[in-house]
Order: structure tokens, then sequence, then C-alpha cells
DNA sequence: CAAAAGGTAGGAAAAAATTCCTAATTAAAT
DNA sequence: ATTTAATTAGGAATTTTTTCCTACCTTTTG
């Protein structure tokens, strides 16, 4: 019975995984894995030294905290650690999109297209693809 | 001189005003409002209170900061006093979106819609209402 | 090999956001 | 007229997030 409980917690912990949401800080980090991928404390905190003033202890810090929280994952068999996102980057984003949808728009994805049309203005190009993506969608 | 400089500095601070990013919390509080229209914090607390565990002078504070902040109006004339927010919902709303889509999509629309199109599903009505808009947009 | 440069780890400090206690005031109820 | 209830104001405490200092390794360089 104690294995049972105690086998439904890991899986319970390892499900959980990515509900860990990030805060600001640690999303730009993920950006710049994204961009990047896996690399090292140095070369995330250059690029972010591109965007801000930021010292270096300070993203190693970050790093290893989402390390602990299961946004990244660190291969430390060299010296220079190597960090990669621990899930893609498509499934971070549409999580974040799914809250932000639910929180401004009470989950009505046409509700937000509507504004982002009124707001933004996107090109013609991407005007295109969105209808050619509508078309298909209507299958 | 002096005249202008001041001039100019109070109409600086009037243009910063919802540059003021709400928290989470106060996004919270805004939501209430939105639906709501002017409230008292009574009114914002019991609202809240169908979504989450939260003590009224917590609330309250919130109000007073976001007061502070420029981020809600206050009318204390009376004993109870009515809130209201500083700016229109869709005004903060489009720039909150607008904020979204630069850090997550690097400013490009159409990346978010079809991301959004894959992830969440538009209901049939709201696809051609999406449509009707991007047909008229095209002018 | 000694020094310098570049890494990691851990903790502590600082800043920001959240929560709520308490005192004072006003309105309502008995 | 007292008491009770509701409200505001002003901290203060707590929690979360952000920042960076310091000690200690490892690698590179002279």
């Amino acid at each position: 019975m104690v294995e049972n409980f105690s086998y439904l917690w890991i899986m319970d912990t390892k499900n959980d995984r990515q509900m860990v949401e990030p805060t600001k800080s640690e999303l730009e980090i993920l950006q710049v894995l994204w961009e990047t991928g896996p690399a090292t404390v140095r070369t995330v905190n250059d690029e972010l030294l591109k965007q801000k003033d930021v010292n270096y202890s300070t993203t190693l810090k970050f790093m290893q905290i989402m390390t602990e929280k299961g946004l990244l994952k660190r291969d430390d068999s060299q010296m220079k650690h190597i960090y990669s996102v621990a899930e893609a980057e498509e499934k971070t984003k549409a999580h974040l999109l799914d809250k932000f949808v639910d929180s401004m728009y009470k989950g009505s994805a046409g509700k937000l297209v509507m504004q982002l049309l009124g707001d933004k203005k996107p090109s013609k190009h991407e005007l295109q693809q969105i209808k050619d993506l509508l078309d298909k969608y209507e299958e």
C-alpha cells in the first residue's frame, strides 16, 4: 500500500512539471534558449546583455532555480554545464497563450483575434497565412 | 519658463499613467470592475471570493494601491468609496495583448493566430466572425 | 608550477508583491 | 444613546522574485 502511494506521488510530480509557470525573468531565459538551443550560462547571459543589464551570477542563479523547478534540464557531465528547456517551445507557449486567453477573453479565441486585428497591423503576407489556415481549418 | 516645465511634466505623468502595468492580483481586480462597472470594495471582494479565498482588507489594500498607481479612480465623496477603472477596458487589454505578442511571438500577430487555431478550438460562429473581420480588414 | 581567468554552488540581501492586523471613523440597529 | 456593524487608513509581516557576493573548483596561460 505504501508503495502505491509513493508511486502515485512520483507520477504526480512528474505530470505537474509543466504546470510550473515561469516568472517574467525566467521567461526571458526560456526565450533565449528557444532561440539558441542548448547553451551554457555564459551564452545565455551574453544574449540577455543585449537586452538589459544583468550580472552573470544572476543568470546562473536563475538557471539553477529553473532546473530545480523542472523548467530546464542540465547536462553537467562537463565543467561548463549545458542547459536546455525541459518542454518544447510550442507546448510552453500554447500553455501560456491558453492562460492568457482564458483570463483576458474568458477563453474566447475569437475575441482575441478581433482585438488583434484592430490593434496590431498584420502584414498582407501574414493575413493571407491566417486566411489559408482558417480555410484549411474548416474541415 | 518654470511654468513650461511644470506643464510638460503634468502632461507626461498623465500619458505615463497607462504605462503602469497591473500585477497578477491587480489584473483580477480590473477584470471584476470591467464586468461590474464602478463598484465598492465590498462588491469587488464578493466577486473575488467566488474565485478564491481573499480577505476584505487585502482587496481594500490593493484597490488603494491601484488608485495611487493610477490604475483606478476613486469617488470618495461618500463613505463607501466608489472605484472605477482609469482606462478603458479595450485600451488596457490592447496594451497587454501587444506586450504578449511582442515578447512571445516577436510581434508577429500571425504566428499567434496560427498557434491559437491549433491549440484552442474556436467555435464555428467565432470562426465566421474572424473571417468577416479579415475580409473587411482588406481595404 | 604559479597566476589568471572562467566556472559552479550556496547563501544572503534587496526589491516587489501579497496578505492581513489594528486603530479610528462613520453609519446602522437596537 | 449605546452598541453593533461596516468602512477606511496605515502600517507591518510574509512570501515571492530578483540580485549579487563570496568561497571554492577547474582550466588556461605565462
